[in-house]
RNA sequence: CAAGCAGGCCGGGUGAUCGCUGCGGUUGAAUAGAUCGCAGAGGAAAGUCCGAACUCCACCAGGCGGGGUGCUGGGUAACGCCCAGGAGGGGUAACCCUACGGAAAGUGCAACAGAAACAUACCGCCCUUUGCAAAAAGGGUAAGGGUGAAAUGGUGAGGUAAGAGCUCACCGUCGGCCGGGUGACCGGCCGGACGUGCAAACCCCACCCGGAGCAAGACCUAAUAGGGGGCGAUGGCAUGCCUGGGCUGACCCCGGGUUGGUCGCAUGACCGCAGUGGUAACACUGCGGCUAGAUGGAUGAUCACCGCUCUGCUUUAUGCAGGGCACAGAAUUCGGCUUACAGGCCUGCUUGGGCC
RNA sequence: GUGAGUGUAGCCCAGAGGCCUAAGGCGCCAGGUUGUGGCCCUGGAUACCGAGGGUUCGAAUCCCUCCACUCACC
């Protein structure tokens, strides 16, 4: 994922934080803001609560793989954060959980 | 063949598609993009337990205090690491383990039990005196009993009233002498010299150590302030304390602003091979090689085939289906230690059994 | 990343080599008191001291290794 779609200051993470819409599910959470730009910027938060560095670092890849592939409406911050379930999941039912995310969020392209 | 011991090594592979980071070339005003090429996690990258490099505290020296290490010799930039050796302990053996200096420098502690825990005698044993006897008193003794984690060299014999290194033999310890070894230590001879344990209690002895850490530190840019207080050259400067040389002309605290970028930052006590020296750790010489550099933090995802393995069905072999493939992710960089780890490979050695 | 610290009943903590099978408070349980509950009174239970080794005759305490948690940093 290119540097410049992705969130690299704390500041906008408590942005976020601070006043975005929520949406969540079993694995995990996603945190949203319009950034008023003319593109989408995406991060990541994988505490330390979810496990060791591997496991984490393994999470957050898999996360941007699957941000990568999903079509996302442009002028949004959106931070997507771990939760503990996370660690079951696999490549495929991680892909449906955000997808499903998304769509309630009303964040999907139509012709994706 | 089985069981075991020691040392070394690997720790999934191939292909396709889609991505990420860095470096170099081309293009470009450009550290923006684009494009081509190359490179891209570990044996522990981990824990942060030691040692160093490097940077700042201006620099240097000495003392006190504090901390660390602790058989000997060597290796190393250094070490609490490694190698070799000694001693003690374990194993039939290969081999393994050890905080392994000093307790006759001093101080302290040893609960309970026990007569007594470092200076002594409860039950005993023996002798003498008194007594018809039972027993009592005085003395000798430390072999036996009992207590305890631990009881005053051990075993045997002589000796004796009973006993005792009192004497003797062997063993152990200590001291002296001689010999070997760089040394720890070993061997021999002589001498009855034979007084517990704890130093991971204080301590003594020998050696080592200034403090802080890459969020060190340097530079650039932006922004705020241009203030208040202490002190008043008898000050300040290595930051546990003190002293000397020396340096500096100021220094300290509070308050306020910023939370950006570049360098440090990847050629190194580096890796591979060969030779030489050394028992070895290791060192030297020659030739060849370049091997991650992120900063919300790259090194990935999906699919197919192969390899290993488990379960079920089937089966002469085997085949089919499904699942699993460890511990774990660089963050200034090295040398170690420690801890975690599925499975597998290689070399040498020991013991037992069988066959020739 | 670097440095520092703490682990003892459900919770907060004391202890610092033998009287420790571990003291105290809150909480818990039982009984008393009350018409009932609280307050109060009496009694009781709950810990092999974060885990594993070592030193010592003897370890919560001394030493080593590991685990978990907390804090600081320009």
């Amino acid at each position: 994922m290119a540097k410049k779609l992705a969130l690299t200051r704390r500041a906008q993470y408590l942005a976020v934080y601070e006043s975005g819409k929520a949406y969540a599910s079993y694995i995990l959470v996603i945190k949203m803001l319009p950034n008023n730009l003319e593109t989408t910027r995406v991060g990541f938060s994988v505490t330390k609560e979810i496990g060791k560095a591997v496991i984490r670092n393994r999470t957050k890849r898999l996360l941007k793989e699957i941000v990568r592939v999903v079509d996302i409406k442009t002028g949004w911050d959106i931070v997507f954060i771990a939760r503990r379930k996370i660690v079951e999941a696999d490549y495929h039912q991680l892909y449906k959980a955000i997808t499903e995310l998304l769509k309630r969020a009303d964040l999907m392209e139509q012709n994706a």
